[in-house]
DNA sequence: GTCTATATGCTGATAGAC
DNA sequence: GTCTATCAGCATATAGAC
């Protein structure tokens, strides 16, 4: 039953953020008692085994993609790509982690500790800088700061799943027209990432 | 005593959220009791009332850049130049309308109603379209679709001021480099988009 | 208009039987 | 491990005195 709970919680928390889930709806759809969602842990314990995963997975993604010794523009768009499809079977989860970062100061404290200052991510960010310089030093790239390349990347990904809902609503989207806009997005990201590296 | 009531909601409002923040809170920073909070309306229509307010006078913003008559790159500049300036001294209204709008489908529904299907906000979209098709057709930028370049400048915009916060923590930034950060990211997202558009 | 007092419901969490 | 029963706290909202 751990797993359940864990499973149920997690949509849940996707869904409609921390605040909004409570223990009693996680009990009710697992189909156990809401005691039994508090034996094993409190409801921030249980967000943050959960929250800490996802967020895992996410930089994990962005690592891999880090590996590609292709052409540069080939890197962008094979980090850009690997990152949305990860995400099209995730698409709640840029705004999930916005959500509770924004909005939870405790947690923001927690993720310094646990990532900023972490040797292994600051890694990655190096691995990332090193390259960029590189392609920089070659003149297939423009010169541009490495953590302005990742905030605008980061900006045009989010968005595009944060603002989903809102799309969707909004312009009376089917959800077929919601897959053929994401993917449109995908491109048109990629081709504009592209254009701003250019010399 | 009304108008107070409004003011601190709306604070509150926008720096909490919704669901976070209660009218017991609201009635003790105003200094009266719970129960007056409620004799006007409902929680709901309290903020409703400042949800409307706010998005009227982003739009407003909007709505004026697009009446600058100047050479294309000149309204791209102001345009996002202005919205940020108006942001600067409302930096959590982007998060704020996200939120709500993500979190919440009625808030969509009403929102759709109030401006999707509203013929004066139709037309803005409008007259972003032609200008744009008429800047296309005389080479002064490339083809590119509004409502691509519409979602790609709230994005980079919305992502800078959402993610302030986090970025204000995660890396441990004063008040000063925070502000110093938003002036950096206008210029860059300014010469993006610039870039972007060029044939 | 602003108050006191209170209704009603939901929350997270715990004690203790089995 | 899973249950029942129950707690204390806080939420929104309302009734009614002044």
């Amino acid at each position: 039953m751990e797993l359940r709970i864990r499973e149920v919680a997690q949509q849940l928390f996707f869904e409609q953020g921390y605040a909004a889930t409570s223990t009693t709806q996680i009990a009710k759809e697992v189909g156990c008692t809401q005691a039994l969602v508090h034996y094993y842990r409190t409801k921030e314990n249980l967000f943050r085994q959960i929250f800490l995963e996802q967020v895992l997975a996410a930089l994990n993604v962005i690592g891999r993609s880090l590996a590609n010794e292709e052409s540069f523009d080939r890197f962008i768009e094979q980090a850009i790509s690997m990152y949305f499809d990860s995400l099209s079977s995730n698409p709640r989860l840029p705004y999930f982690v916005l959500e509770e970062l924004v909005n939870n100061p405790e947690r923001r404290k927690y993720m310094r500790e646990k990532f900023v200052k972490n040797p292994t991510y600051a890694m990655l960010y190096m691995q990332f800088d090193a390259r960029l310089k590189q392609e920089q030093q070659a003149g297939h790239i423009t010169k541009i700061d490495p953590f302005d390349l990742m905030i605008t990347i980061a900006s045009l990904t989010v968005f595009t799943f944060a603002s989903l809902p809102m799309f969707q609503d909004l312009l009376s989207q089917t959800d077929d027209q919601v897959r053929e806009y994401v993917a449109h997005r995908k491109a048109e990201i990629i081709r504009m990432v592209k254009k701003i590296l250019k010399p």
